[in-house]
DNA sequence: CTTGGTTCCTGCGTGC
DNA sequence: TGCACGCAGGAACCAA
């Protein structure tokens, strides 16, 4: 699924896209998908009213219209956002925006985890409620060692499933996860009360480094189905992954001489060097 | 409250 | 070639 490096990117070529215009017509697929409103009231929302931005905070995708609502994503695990013109509408295709100058931008889910909303006013609408109760932003220059410290102290779970926690490390999904814990030198499996306080400094930085370097790089593309930007084209940060998916292959770390570990850790599919991870 | 397990859904790769 | 099975980037929900 995409993660916050994944969303960020598809957030800045949206914002270049989509700034300034206003939406003309909304169509929905065939097949259901977590939606609030209920469609007559989407396109009543949405029609007529031009996009003032996009933003995103944690994984979530947000479109801050003039009618001072926001239209929120989430992509799930296999969510995309893409731009298809005047194709008919694909098999997975949920919803498709078209714009007053032609440009359309629809949203497409295979696996039916993804959300769309509309946000009324006040309180989040119920499928989007995780978005108000998220933690800071990893890569703001706000976040800090000790909140991460404060975060995991006491906690006898693994370090690596409250990285996963979005009130923890907010935009954090399972890749991001493994390749912070291996740049920092931590075990994913360490229970998270255990880390020192230099253990937790470096997974701070590393944290921020690993998302900074997804975006630069444009996101992770796994494989046909999961994530693309939105005229298709992958992402090129699987190439510079240093545990996930490598599962028998070497440790990229700097004369490191071990060889890629999986497992699994709270359910998910976890990566690790088990001679530089302490 | 915390923790770990289950569930939602489709598609793809693997092994027989 | 066909088919059963396991697995996939998330997170809400449930029971203990």
């Amino acid at each position: 699924m995409p993660e916050l490096p994944e969303v960020e990117t598809i957030r800045r070529l949206l914002g270049r896209q989509l700034a300034g215009k206003r939406v003309e017509a909304v169509t929905f697929g065939a097949r259901r998908v977590t939606m609030y409103p209920r469609p007559a009231e989407f396109k009543r929302q949405l029609i007529g009213v031009t996009v003032l931005g996009v933003g995103r905070r944690g994984k979530y995708l947000t479109f801050d219209l003039s009618n001072s609502r926001k239209l929120v994503l989430h992509l799930g695990m296999s969510g995309q956002v893409r731009r298809f013109g005047q194709d008919a509408m694909h098999k997975h295709e949920h919803m498709r925006l078209r714009f007053s100058d032609g440009e359309t931008v629809s949203f497409v889910d295979a696996r039916r985890f993804g959300k769309v909303c509309l946000t009324d006013g006040g309180a989040l609408p119920k499928p989007i409620k995780g978005m108000e109760r998220m933690g800071p932003e990893p890569i703001a220059t706000g976040y800090s060692a000790a909140f991460l410290a404060a975060c995991l102290s006491g906690r006898s779970a693994s370090v690596k499933n409250l990285l996963l926690d979005q009130r923890v490390a907010c935009g954090v999904g399972n890749i991001y996860s493994d390749e912070a814990l291996h740049r920092a030198g931590v075990r994913p499996s360490r229970r998270a009360g255990s880390l020192k306080p230099s253990e937790v400094s470096r997974l701070t930085a590393a944290m921020g480094r690993v998302l900074k370097d997804g975006i630069r790089w444009c996101g992770t593309t796994m494989k046909d189905g999961g994530y693309v930007l939105v005229d298709g084209t992958a992402g090129a940060f699987q190439n510079r992954l240093r545990v996930y998916g490598r599962e028998g292959e070497k440790c990229r770390r700097r004369g490191c001489k071990g060889v890629i570990q999986r497992k699994r850790i709270g359910g998910r599919s976890t990566h690790f060097c088990s001679a530089c991870q302490k």
